[in-house]
DNA sequence: AAGGCAGTTGCGAATGGATTGCAACAAGCT
DNA sequence: AGCTTGTTGCAATCCATTCGCAACTGCCTT
């Protein structure tokens, strides 16, 4: 899914691992220790995480908790709308919470990741609004090019 | 690679499959059938083809050039700046000519894709550049979002 | 025209990321 | 405690792409 420019806030503010587990609750789903660790690993860091390295991160604590079990628990986190996954280029899917989403430049060389803000997509996304009625999401994909140091 | 907005054009004018072939040759390369069907097939329809497409079109006329012979000729074709590869979303990566390469707007939901004129992008490219150091290549992945029919 | 170096090919197997079918399991309702 | 239904572990599978390797062939040289 992912969080177009300007979208609207969740209804309840989820700021807590906790605050998530009750979502999961009144969406009918149950709390289980893999969902809880899986949740603490995303709120503990807040950067970009591929599902392998959060499958590494729940196994420390709980060692027979199979990848599939993290994809099928992230595929319903977006559900829920708590995180999104985004592209940075080949390899893997990236996940972070859906609040912390922004855009990167990813560089085609090094395969270094820049934040970009928001801003800088807002004429964009007007002119993509009104000229071709599309609204981007540029967090989703990445933007390729060059960095700095690899031109 | 790709072809960042403003790069220069290639020294030799490619417009033909014949052109092409005499890179090929310039670079130590050799003329061979696949080679000169693949280029056919790329030059006929100057869209977005995925590989295996492009191998299926090869194969009506000879039957047993096989799909990574089609991988490593457009490897080679893209080392030669003749062809370009994106990635349109989800799914396989679309070949085209380099001379036609162009942005996207692809929706995420009934993966429709739009062409963007490059036009769009220069005020973003200016302030990455400015802002960032970065080169945009914005051919390469395309922008996710939500067309007009699927908002 | 024959020979030979080096680029190419077909084939099958392997890779990496992600998904799925299924039977066993467990959360949390009553 | 019992039952319903969501969840899990596991293995198998999928898809796009890449790779190793021996056989082959373009094309340069003689």
């Amino acid at each position: 899914m992912g969080v177009p420019l300007g979208a609207d806030p969740p209804r309840h503010d989820i700021s807590t691992v906790d605050d998530v587990l009750v979502l999961v609750r009144e969406s009918g789903g149950r709390v289980t220790i893999s969902r809880r660790l899986l949740l603490e690993a995303i709120f503990d860091d807040p950067g970009h995480h591929s599902a392998e390295d959060l499958a590494a991160i729940v196994q420390a604590k709980a060692p027979d908790v199979h990848l599939s079990t993290i994809y099928r628990n992230l595929e319903e986190l977006e559900r829920l709308g708590v995180v999104v996954h985004s592209h940075l280029g080949h390899g893997p899917a990236t996940y972070h919470l859906a609040a912390s989403a922004h855009c990167h430049f990813v560089c085609e060389h090094c395969g270094a990741a820049v934040k970009a803000p928001d801003e800088l997509f807002v004429n964009l996304a007007a002119r993509a609004q009104k000229e071709f009625g599309f609204t981007i999401d540029p967090h989703h994909f990445s933007i390729f090019g060059r960095c700095r140091n690899c031109q």
